[in-house]
DNA sequence: CAAGTATTCAATACTTTTATTGAATACTTG
DNA sequence: CAAGTATTCAATAAAAGTATTGAATACTTG
């Protein structure tokens, strides 16, 4: 193989992988699937797509190495392939939200809106960890939790957030997470909660961020 | 701003950073900037692009913040925008030759025929510098040497190779490195000095995969 | 094994990306 | 300021990617 022969092969390889991964679409479903396995129906319930348009994106994901596959009674399930994607993916992300100043002005924009816009870092929260007066608040889905959380936190669903505002105390400080920097449960749970005058701030980052870390400091 | 548009309008911005960098040309593009800046011809000289073309993809590239330019005389010189960037697309590479089979084939293809299948990687690299018997050789032209090498290194560009051939003992290890992975200088000058009967091996990485290394564990 | 459900496939129209061509612009040098 | 060089722009045709639709497949359950 020639030098010339050599790298257009590399290159092209490289580009049809990021060009699986270069759709809105189909990062949604990445970001789904950050959380743990999720059926065909289950990536559709949580985005806009039709059946057949999520089923022909995980098509591509799957074809490209990203996501996998198992069939269990009627449902097929899907994930990614490997936590060394997902921690691309992650890298990804960071390098977005701190260095495009268009995404960095959409994302703080939203947060101003949400009264969320001091957020707490990873660094910081382990800091806070083990302190008494700190309640760390896990507001995903409880299948997603019970897939994995951040050592410490507290289950209490989003649509669930409004009933249990009886158990916590005025106090303590709160900190509200959910599935990453583009998650917007853990901003509703800020608003809400500020709003009735608790202490609250969300987690810059979610669950898959903390879990990578942990396992890169291993 | 709702949930949904605050997500479409994340993951728009983020397919669009992603799609610029996902065509073999402009991943080439790249893979020159990360030696340092380069006039629009310097580029057209690596690759297989036409003026028109590369001035095009350049285009996208600085659209998209990934490059950035300046004037000087006649000619436009072309940059990566940040040490961030270059850290990113090292990341994705590294992902591609270790978790795309289809790549690491090829690249193993590659490293068959030119003799070149035990590369040294980075680590193993440092336990290595100031050993008296190891030659670590720069086989990238002059100027990007002199834009910024490995510390120790000493500079042969691939074309001068042959004539420089009496300088080495055949007693020292031979340590070849030029742009990266995909770099095929290295390659060449490992196929060439082992020939010869000298003991060569080659680098895995480049010199902007030891930079970013530098700067990280800074 | 018939009915029902989950998923994929195949075909289509639509949009976006890409390479090519030739002209336009901007700058330098004699 | 005319001639030459480097780069960009604009227009086009070809190729690739995308969403939608309806049919086909595969599996479960009664």
């Amino acid at each position: 193989m020639k030098g010339r022969e050599f790298k257009d092969a590399m290159y092209d390889g490289l580009a049809k992988m990021l060009k699986s991964i270069s759709n809105p679409a189909r990062l949604e479903i990445i970001e789904m699937l950050s959380q743990g396995e999720k059926s065909v129906e289950g990536i559709v319930q949580a985005t806009n797509l039709t059946i057949a348009n999520a089923s022909q994106h995980l098509q591509v994901l799957k074809n490209n190495n990203i996501v996998k596959s198992r069939k269990e009674k009627q449902y097929v399930y899907y994930s990614l392939v490997s936590d060394d994607f997902l921690s691309l993916y992650q890298h990804v992300i960071k390098y977005a939200v701190h260095e495009i100043a268009e995404l960095e002005k959409i994302m703080n924009r939203q947060r101003e809106d949400n009264k969320s816009l001091n957020a707490v870092n990873l660094d910081e929260l382990e800091t806070m960890i083990g302190n008494e007066n700190v309640l760390l608040l896990d507001v995903r889905p409880s299948v997603e939790f019970e897939f994995g959380h951040i050592t410490g936190a507290v289950s209490i669903p989003m649509n669930e957030l409004m009933t249990h505002l009886k158990d916590f105390s005025k106090d303590k400080e709160i900190i509200a997470y959910c599935r990453g920097p583009f998650c917007v449960l853990a901003d509703e749970a800020v608003k809400v909660l500020s709003e009735k005058g608790y202490k609250v701030r969300r987690l810059d980052e979610g669950y898959p961020e903390w879990k990578i870390k942990q396992l890169e400091s291993n």
